[in-house]
DNA sequence: CAGCATCCTGTCCGATACTG
DNA sequence: CAGTATCGGACAGGATGCTG
């Protein structure tokens, strides 16, 4: 029986606080819904696919991306002991991010998830095209 | 040279479209950007973790999740040839939503994510905390 | 350059009521 | 049971301007 299986069939009634992302109320629940974000994972795909990368570099990097929610992202990451922070105390400044131990180790495990996006976007788009062509609009 | 590395330095000129997540306007992205959320993948961990389900036992698998988000969600795996919707001809009715082959091969590699957050929620939390301690609030 | 503050718009998403 | 429809509040997230 698996972790999540024992905790959602409630099985094992003196389970200590296991973690749980099904729980809502779970701790890794929390983790699991900040990380699974679509500029999180990019960001950490982008880190472990090119490197330590300025904040610019990461802009350009990541396409679409705002200062905004970059700089939210990554403060995220950092504060969750993902990211690396690096300042330069320069002029101008520079400010370099960089994989932790703990977002390097995540970050192997988002990159299939974006490889196997690319190789098989052509495949969904075309699932997606039947689908509406069979369900024109108001159906069901 | 991976994959993104190629596309994002632009040293393949003659590049026959390739397919990146990092790119804005790829559709390689707006497929990530739509499987990279909280609800969808709690979804396909769901059903890869414990199989076949009705509506309304994902409803209480994936704790926290409102009908219609789980309805949008279901919908949308659906349309993009992830998820297979069955539904019995029965009353009261009973609909069955089921991993496709392509949904499968997605769920294999989201579920180590899952486990890697549940493994890694405590030591998280622990760097927030001294994140926070460190970064009273307004400093910076 | 690397942000933070502000404003503003779109959308997410829950609550509720209704249908087959 | 398994949805759909509608409303409304909260918040994601882009644009802009300013600072060290």
């Amino acid at each position: 029986m698996t972790t999540e299986e024992t905790a959602r069939t409630g099985a094992e009634p003196q389970a200590e606080q296991e973690h749980d992302v099904f729980a809502q109320l779970c701790p890794s629940r929390e983790m699991f819904a900040e990380l699974a974000d679509k500029w999180s994972l990019l960001i950490l795909m982008s880190l472990s696919a090119c490197g330590p990368q300025r904040f610019s570099e990461l802009q350009r990097g990541v396409g679409g991306v705002s200062r905004k929610m970059l700089t939210q992202s990554l403060r995220n990451l950092e504060r969750s002991g993902l990211v690396l922070r690096t300042v330069f105390p320069e002029t101008p400044p520079r400010v370099v991010y960089d994989l932790r131990p703990l977002g390097r180790e995540l970050a192997e495990l988002v990159a299939p998830l974006g490889h196997w996006t690319e190789r098989r976007a052509r495949q969904m788009l075309a699932a997606r095209e039947e689908f509406d062509a069979a369900h024109p609009e108001g159906s069901r």
